[in-house]
RNA sequence: GUGGGCGUGGCUCAAUUGGUUAGAGCACCUGGUUGUGACCCAGGAGGUCGGGGGUUCAAGUCCCCUCGCUCACCCCA
């Protein structure tokens, strides 16, 4: 299997391969439908960007930037590790701002960040990722979470949602005081790795897996305590919100984030499915990230992303079954003037918008009949030389056994208007 | 970057304490039907057992190295 020479996709990127795709399309077909009741217009961005914008937004200390990024360095570019930075910087590029002061904007593809690969989590992966530009209203807040809440009824997965707020430069950085004083007091009972985040990231302590953690943080300090008057009050609007259209959530007051801008509302779509990877979405408010890109000053935004790998696993989970469509008609020809005629028939029907399926390899009939079953082929239609000689032929129900044949002319028009 | 598990035809897996030409199911091709798929029957093709080295009369099986996949940690959608 292994000879060295062989060529393979590389480690964490995936093929998505004819019978898989299908729960893609589904996936995002349904995905289109609901952010476009939502009033969200498509945005397609470029894969590459300048490695900056990723640094200056996602944060120069993360793990991202530090270690994950695929970056050119000789060119200073950068495979883009998260759809949000280059969605505000096409905001901002484009001047969307002055045609309109709130978009409301999604795009949908891959992703790229070089991690080790585990269940649901690869080195390119998809995402799609929906952003409210330019509004600070807490409607906003709820009414988003509300939309990928109903999305995830749609498509029939089962999630919990986690909500937290993670306040404001104004707020922020006096509990994180009052944390790192608080953690700094039982240092010696955590982990190494909190040990550690104590000093890089105070706030991961919060979020950590060991069982000793987790005890020694049960009465951390709540951020949700430290909120200021406008972070609280903006925190209860957006719960009134959800509870107004019906959303269930719990409050996480130690759901943290790893990427450096968010602020006030927070929120994670939480699944028991999938392994260590829980997050089937996760999103957040980004106010000041716009003006920090250059944008006008004073802006806010929202928004989250959906992992689309995870997503399909959970469908697949559940047996989500996407019928392939199938051609509608498989046309067989026997002997060469029966695969001339075929070949002409097939074209004017395609035109027509018909879908054929043929073979061009001089199968026995049966052949082809076996390869109408595996084109999911709605109709079939021989042509040998009794067709040739009467200008006739039978059009065969493939799906319905009790269907009867059809006799039909062998012209574009009457084939299309039988099987139509 | 760290740790665990696993690598046998296209896919899912077998192969006794090391012991003949490494098997099965699915899929594929051909035929049973000089012109009818899905079911059935018969036949066929397809594998340097991930790669390299070692032990042995003998290695898919044991040892070492290496590569790959996978799950978890870190981190994260």
């Amino acid at each position: 299997m292994e000879n060295g020479l062989k060529i393979k996709a590389l480690k964490g990127f995936k093929d998505i391969v004819p019978g898989e795709v299908e729960l893609w399309q589904y996936l995002e077909e349904k995905a289109r439908r609901v952010f476009e009741r939502f009033n969200f217009a498509e945005i397609r961005l470029p894969l590459l960007e300048e490695t900056q914008l990723f640094a200056r937004s996602i944060g120069e200390a993360t793990d991202i930037v530090e270690k994950e990024m695929y970056t050119f360095v000789d060119k200073q570019v950068t495979l883009r590790p998260e759809a949000t930075a280059s969605l505000i910087r096409a905001y901002i590029e484009h001047g969307l701002y002055v045609q309109k002061p709130v978009q409301r904007l999604f795009t949908i593809g891959p992703m790229f960040r070089h991690e080790r690969p585990q269940k649901g989590r690869l080195r390119q992966f998809h995402q799609m990722d929906v952003e409210v530009l330019g509004s600070q209203s807490p409607r906003v807040d709820s009414e988003l979470i509300a939309m990928a809440s109903l999305l995830f009824t749609e498509l029939g997965i089962n999630v919990s949602l986690e909500l937290n707020s993670l306040g404001c430069p104004a707020c922020r950085p006096k509990y994180r005081e009052t944390l790192v004083a608080y953690v700094n007091e039982r240092k010696d009972a955590l982990c190494s790795d909190c040990q550690r985040r104590s000093e890089t990231n105070p706030l991961r302590v919060l979020d950590c897996k060991v069982q000793a953690c987790k005890e020694q943080i049960v009465d951390a300090p709540s951020i949700l305590e430290h909120l200021c008057d406008d972070c609280s009050e903006h925190f209860n609007t957006v719960q009134d919100g959800l509870n107004q259209l019906g959303v269930k959530y719990t409050l996480n007051k130690f759901m943290v984030r790893g990427l450096d801008y968010y602020c006030r509302t927070t929120f994670e779509f939480i699944t028991a499915d999938l392994g260590a990877q829980a997050a089937v979405a996760a999103g957040g408010r980004y106010d000041g990230l716009i003006e920090t890109l250059g944008g006008p000053k004073d802006s806010h935004g929202i928004g989250f992303a959906m992992g689309m790998e995870r997503l399909v696993l959970l469908l697949e989970q559940q047996k989500t079954v996407v019928e392939p469509s199938g051609v509608d008609l498989f046309i067989a020809g026997i002997g060469e003037e029966g695969a001339r005629l075929a070949y002409g028939l097939a074209h004017g029907l395609r035109a027509q918008g018909i879908s054929i399926g043929m073979d061009h390899e001089g199968r026995s009939l049966k052949a082809q009949m076996k390869l109408a079953n595996k084109d999911f082929a709605k109709f079939a239609l021989i042509i040998g030389d009794s067709e040739l000689e009467s200008g006739v032929g039978v059009v065969k129900n493939m799906r319905d056994r009790d269907a009867g044949p059809q006799e039909v002319k062998l012209t574009v028009e009457a084939i299309a208007a039988t099987i139509g």
